[in-house]
DNA sequence: TCAAAAGTGTTCCTGGTACACCCATGC
DNA sequence: GCATGGGTGTACCAGGAACACTTTTGA
């Protein structure tokens, strides 16, 4: 805050842009996507980049961050879904232009709609998390950052139907948590866990889909109301990670 | 970033200040403390807030909050402790006289220096965190984000030890856990989970201290190098959360 | 008939919890 | 002595991991 600050005078600090940036995230496929612009002007220009944009005078980062996944993506809903805030790169000489402060989101989208090229973005789309492009700026950090969260909050919150649609089978909601893991789960544990956690999911009665085209039907959930999740649903255990 | 700006015009938005606060938090005799300052001038003028100041054209926000620390504190060696970024409140209106974007940041300290008043604060403290005073502008909102992620980085990281001096008993690291968590612990307990988690503390040889001047000495320790712990140490269950 | 995915059952074992109990110190 | 905190031992139990097995579909 300025609370410290001993003057009112606007310009007696040299001027700070303050722009959003979005990690937007999707699994298609079975695999975790990114969606990412190409600069069409330096610096940096041909190189991919996180779309982002200035946060205006009126507007919270929070409200820039979703007008520019609307903008991006062109999807008209944006009201409803998860904005993650992830934290804010401030380091003096990250932008060569100018002074330049980023809150950086990660945003999650159940099923990928053809992103449409921004107005001065060469192009849009999405590209898969493995292997990542090299990207503008600092984005490629701010990139990692946003799978470290997100694969953390899958641990203990709800998260994970944010990448599914309204409607998805339990097998869908395990190939969620394996794109962003990039583990394998054991199928009846995994469901054995998520319906034992209450508020997790809910069933919806009589509904039945084939997840990949494939084998049985499976009963179709919709997200339920925990924002927790308690138990957690806890990651296998990798290298000098027991249990 | 400003990656999808047209124009490299410095002026052509309304000027944003950017401003580094202080969430700093030790134990002091058992209880959970806060530092803070009492605002000198309007708005908030004789209100208690979290301390922080500008940050500068030519450093990070942490470097500022780190600056802002050893300022507010007088605390000579900042260099070595923990920062931990919360996340950044961006509202238009959060202060009533120009569009200030703040940076919070979480600094645990083991022991407590007598804070000295700032430049333009009447004067600081450190106050318990039970009952928290109002604070200025969105500063408890800030405050119980800072307790909530520190209560939760408890679980998995050796944050703990950044609240005691170099050289700990468990019973003072126990007390950190009570504190922040409000709750007791059963000693035995802990110190099997401590002990089993590598990394997490390492034994000073030889040393011994009493605890609060009562009962055996315990064994010293020192904070180890493990930055999570394997396994975590998980708070007790509350009401609608099952172990 | 085969492959793929859903779903049930069961066994083993780790790790947490709740204690009882003894040790060393100051008062 | 007694209170206080350190430290060991142990018995019980919930939850996770691994894996065998059955069911239901499409090709």
């Amino acid at each position: 805050m300025g609370n410290t600050s001993t003057g009112y005078d606007k310009y007696a600090y040299e001027p700070f842009a303050v722009t959003a940036d979005l990690a937007v995230l999707t699994v298609r496929s079975g695999a975790l996507h990114v969606l990412l612009v190409e600069r069409g002007q330096d610096p940096y220009a041909g190189h991919w980049a996180l779309p982002g944009g200035f946060v205006e005078p009126r507007e919270s980062a929070e409200t820039a961050a979703r007008r520019e996944l609307a903008e991006e993506t062109g999807l008209d809903d944006v009201t409803g879904l998860h904005l993650e805030q992830l934290r804010t790169y401030s380091e003096p000489d990250r932008d060569p232009r100018m002074r330049v402060v980023s809150v950086a989101f990660a945003a999650l989208l159940p099923d990928a709609p053809e992103p449409r090229a921004g107005s001065d973005a060469a192009r849009a789309a999405w590209l898969p998390y493995h292997p990542a492009p090299a990207l503008a700026f600092d984005h490629e950090r701010i990139l990692a950052d946003a799978h470290d969260r997100v694969g953390a909050k899958l641990e203990y919150t709800g998260l994970a139907t944010s990448f599914c649609p309204p409607e998805f089978t339990l097998g869908e909601l395990r190939h969620v948590y394996e794109a962003v893991w990039g583990t394998s789960l054991d199928g009846p544990n995994f469901r054995r866990k998520v319906l034992a956690t209450p508020g997790f999911v809910e069933p919806v009665p009589g509904a039945a889909r084939l997840t990949r085209g494939r084998g049985k039907p499976a009963a179709v959930y919709r997200a339920g109301p925990a924002a927790t999740l308690h138990p957690p649903l806890l990651r296998p255990a990798r290298e000098g990670r027991p249990a």
